[in-house]
DNA sequence: CCGATTTTGTTTGTGCGAAGAACAAACACG
DNA sequence: CGTGTTTGTTCTTCGCACAAACAAAATCGG
C-alpha cells in the first residue's frame, strides 16, 4: 500500500501496460531461463499470442535470445528463451582502503578478467587511472561484446542523484565529483554507490536463482568500517539524504572505546577489524586519530588471526568469538528494528563463521523479541565471491530489469 | 528501482492504466481541493477529456463530488471537486492499557462522537463490548452517512495477512483473532495494526494538506512503551514476521535496567513515562516483575510531572530533561540507520516539549554522522489531537486512495 | 447590445495494445 | 498417413490514451 507522491509521479500512458508486461516477462525469463514462450504465456496467466509479441519486441532491442529447440514428451518441441548474458560486458570497480579492484564481467557477474591497483587517494589521480585500465580492459577483450556501463563502489556516502560522494572517511573523501567526469572520459554510463547498498543490490539481483530472492533484507559489511545496505519491500533504503544504512554508529556501550565519528561505544569499535585485531594484541583499541594509519602499518590482518585461531591459538579464537558475540548484539537490533527475512554478512570475518556462528546467533538470540525474529537467518558471504564488485556489476545491470515506476 | 517479485506479480491488463490514472487524478483532488477539471488536467499534463472521463467515474462510484460553480477572472467558470468525506463514516478505536477510545468520525478524520471505557483484558468480554458500542454509535449516528469500516489500533504486534494479535505485553495477548470476529459480528470491514504503525499511517494520509508529506519519515511513540513505525520509499515497513519498528530494545548501555524483554540498558528503560517517573521518584527502575502493577496503581502520572516541571519543581524538571537527552540518543540511532526527512513524535512528553526539546536536539546533534542528518527534523505531536485514533481512521481510508499495485 | 476572446468541459475519431480465438507448425503415435 | 497434442503466429475485438473539434459560459471591447 503505497502512497502516490502527488508531486512526482507517473501518469499511466498508451505504452505503460507493455512497459510493465515487458519487464515482467523479462524477470521471469531471468528466473526460470531456459523457458518457452508457452510456459511463459502460463506463469503470466495471458494468451500465447501476447508473449510472441512482447517476446519480439525484447528479442528485437537484444534483451533476451532465442536458444535451441528442446526435446519435449509431446507436441511441438518448443525453442528456449535466455537474458542475454555473455556478450554484455560490465567494468566493475571496486575503490577500498587498501586497493582499487577492477574487473571486466557480463551480466550475469561473471569474471573475464580482473585487475588491482593500489589506491590513489587523489580523486584526479584515480580518475587518470581508472580511465586508462578501463581503456586497455575493453580494447583487450572487445571481441567479447559490448560494455554497457560501469559500476563504481566506494566506501563512503553517495548521493544517488548527483552521484557525488559525500562522505568516504577512509579515502579523505568530502564531497568529491567522479561519476560524471568517469562518465565523460569513457563516454559511458556510470553508476556509483556505497558499498554496503552496491552488495545488498548484488544479492538482490545475482543472488543464486530460484533462490528465495527476498523482498526483505540487510546486506551487513564488516570490515574496517560496519555498514549496511537495507532491503524493503524490495526497494533499497537510501534515506532523504542518502544517507541510510549508517549501522556502523549505533551505541553499545556508552562507556566505550572512542569512535571516529567523535561518540563512545560504537557497534564499529566492537566488531570492525581494527577493533578485533586491537582485542587480540591486548590493548585498548586506539584513538580515532592514530586508527587510520595503524591500520595501513599494522603487520597482523584479520585472515591471520583467523589461521592463528585455526593452529589453536587460543587467545585469536577468543578474540574472533568476541567479535562474534558483539557482532550478534548489532544485528539482534536489526532483527527488532527492521525483522528483516536474513540477513547477509560480508567482511574477512565471514572466512572463521564456523568459528563465531554460535557466538553470533546466540547474542541475537538473546536480545531478538519474538521467536521468529530470533530465528532470523543469518548467512555470511565470502570475500572469494568478491560481494562489492558483484554489487558493482548489479549497479548497471539491475536498472534493466527494474519494475517501471508508475504511479 | 523495485525488483518485480517473480513469484508475486500483477500483470498489466486492459484496465490497469486506467486504475493508475484514476488514482492519480483522485489523489490530485485530495492534495489541491477545491480543484478544477481544467487544473487537473495542466497538472496530469493530459487533455481534458481524458479528466472529464476520469473524473466521470469517480463521481459514478462516489469517490469525489462536484461542489459549486467559482469564480473566475476570465472564461468559462469551473466546476470545482473534491474528495467525498462528510457523509463517509468510520469507526476508530484505540485500545489501550488503561482505557480503550471509540470514535466515530468522517473520512477526513473529523471527529462526530468520542467515548471510552475501561480496557477489558480478556478479547471476548473487549469484543462484546465494542460490538454493543459501535452499534449504539452507528443508529445514532446513522443519518450522518454510512460506515465504510472499522480501524483497530492496539499496543503490540499485529500480523497484517492473518489480522492476528501476534503479542501485545500490555493487554497480555498471545497470539489473539479478533479482527475477524469484529468483522463478522458488525458486517464492516476491519483493519487491524498496531499503534506505531498506525499513527505514522495518520501522518501520512491525513496530516495537513500542502504539508510536505514525506516519502521517508518515522513516527515514534513513546508512552508505556517505545515504538516506531517506519515509512521508507512512501510505505509502511512491516518486516517479514510484521515485527519491525521495535526500536524500543536497542541498547543504551549494556549495565542499565532490566527491562521487561529480559535485556538489559534498552531504551525503553530510559525513556518510557516509567522510566521517567522512576527517575523524578528517585528510585531504581523497578524490576519486570512489578513494572505493570506498579504503572496502573501509581498516582503520579507524566502530565502531573509536566505540571510539577511547569511550576518550579527542579527536580521534575530534572527527570524530564534526561528522558529528553536519552530520547535524542535513540533517535540519533534512527536519523544515522534510515535517515528519514523527519522523525514525529507521539506520547505524553510532547507536553513538555518545550522543556525538553534543546536536550533531545543536541543528544541527536552529537551523535548523528552528517550535518543534514544532525538536522533532521523532530516533530511533536500532542496528544491532543488523538494520532492513535486518526491512525485507525487512516487504516480504513487510505486504501481507498493507495496507489495500485502493479508490476 | 453584440460579436470577439478566453477558459472550461464534452464529444468524437484514431491508434496502441490486451484478450482471445483461429490458424499454422512441428512432433509422437498408431 | 491421418490423428492428437503442444508450440508459436496471426487476426479480430475492445478498452483506453491521445488529440482535435465542438459546445458552454464567462469577460471584454466597441
Amino acid at each position: 500500500m503505497r502512497k502516490i507522491n502527488v508531486r512526482d509521479f507517473r501518469r499511466a500512458t498508451r505504452s505503460t501496460a507493455r512497459e510493465i508486461n515487458r519487464q515482467i516477462a523479462l524477470n521471469l525469463v531471468r528466473e526460470h531461463q531456459p523457458i518457452s514462450r508457452a510456459d511463459l504465456a502460463r506463469r503470466m496467466d495471458v494468451g500465447r499470442g501476447m508473449v510472441t509479441s512482447l517476446i519480439g519486441e525484447l528479442l528485437e532491442e537484444g534483451a533476451i535470445v532465442e536458444g535451441d529447440t528442446v526435446d519435449a514428451p509431446r507436441g511441438r518441441r518448443p525453442k528456449m528463451l535466455y537474458v542475454r548474458t555473455r556478450d554484455r560486458l560490465v567494468v566493475s570497480i571496486d575503490v577500498r582502503l587498501s586497493r582499487t579492484y577492477l574487473m571486466l564481467g557480463d551480466f550475469s557477474g561473471t569474471q573475464l578478467a580482473l585487475e588491482t591497483f593500489e589506491t590513489r587517494f587523489s580523486p584526479e589521480e584515480l580518475l587518470e587511472e581508472l580511465v586508462a585500465r578501463i581503456q586497455r580492459l575493453l580494447r583487450t577483450h572487445g571481441s567479447a561484446g559490448e560494455c554497457e556501463g560501469i559500476g563504481l563502489v566506494v566506501p563512503g556516502m553517495v548521493d544517488r542523484r548527483t552521484g557525488r560522494v559525500l562522505h568516504a572517511p577512509q579515502l579523505g573523501w568530502h564531497d568529491v565529483e567522479i561519476r560524471d567526469s568517469l562518465a565523460a572520459a569513457t563516454g559511458l554510463p556510470v553508476y556509483i554507490e556505497n558499498a554496503p547498498i552496491a552488495c545488498a543490490l548484488a544479492q538482490m539481483w545475482l543472488g543464486q536463482r530460484g533462490g528465495d530472492s527476498a523482498a526483505d533484507f540487510v546486506y551487513v559489511t564488516v570490515s574496517d568500517g560496519v555498514g549496511a545496505g537495507v532491503v524493503v519491500n524490495g526497494q533499497v533504503v537510501r534515506g532523504h539524504n542518502s544517507t541510510a544504512g549508517e549501522f556502523g554508529h549505533i551505541p553499545i556501550d556508552p562507556d566505550g572505546p572512542r569512535c571516529l565519528c567523535g561518540s563512545q561505544g560504537c557497534w564499529e569499535t566492537y566488531t570492525s577489524n581494527l577493533a578485533t585485531l586491537s582485542r587480540y594484541l591486548g590493548r585498548e583499541m586506539p584513538p580515532p586519530s592514530e586508527a587510520r594509519t595503524l591500520l595501513q602499518r599494522t603487520p597482523l590482518t584479520v585472515p591471520d588471526l583467523i589461521q592463528r585461531a585455526r593452529s589453536g591459538d587460543a587467545r585469536a579464537l577468543a578474540a574472533l568469538r568476541e567479535t562474534g558475540r558483539y557482532l550478534g548484539t548489532g544485528l539482534a537490533v536489526i532483527v527488532n528494528t527492521l525483522n528483516p527475512a536474513r540477513i547477509y554478512v560480508g567482511g574477512e570475518i565471514t572466512a572463521a563463521w564456523d568459528l563465531v556462528e554460535d557466538e553470533v546467533r546466540q547474542a541475537v538470540a538473546e536480545r531478538a523479541l519474538t521467536r521468529a525474529t530470533a530465528a532470523t537467518r543469518i548467512i555470511p558471504q565470502q570475500a572469494s565471491e568478491y560481494p562489492r564488485l558483484r554489487g558493482a556489476t548489479a549497479l548497471v545491470a539491475a536498472p534493466l530489469f527494474a519494475a517501471p515506476q508508475v504511479a
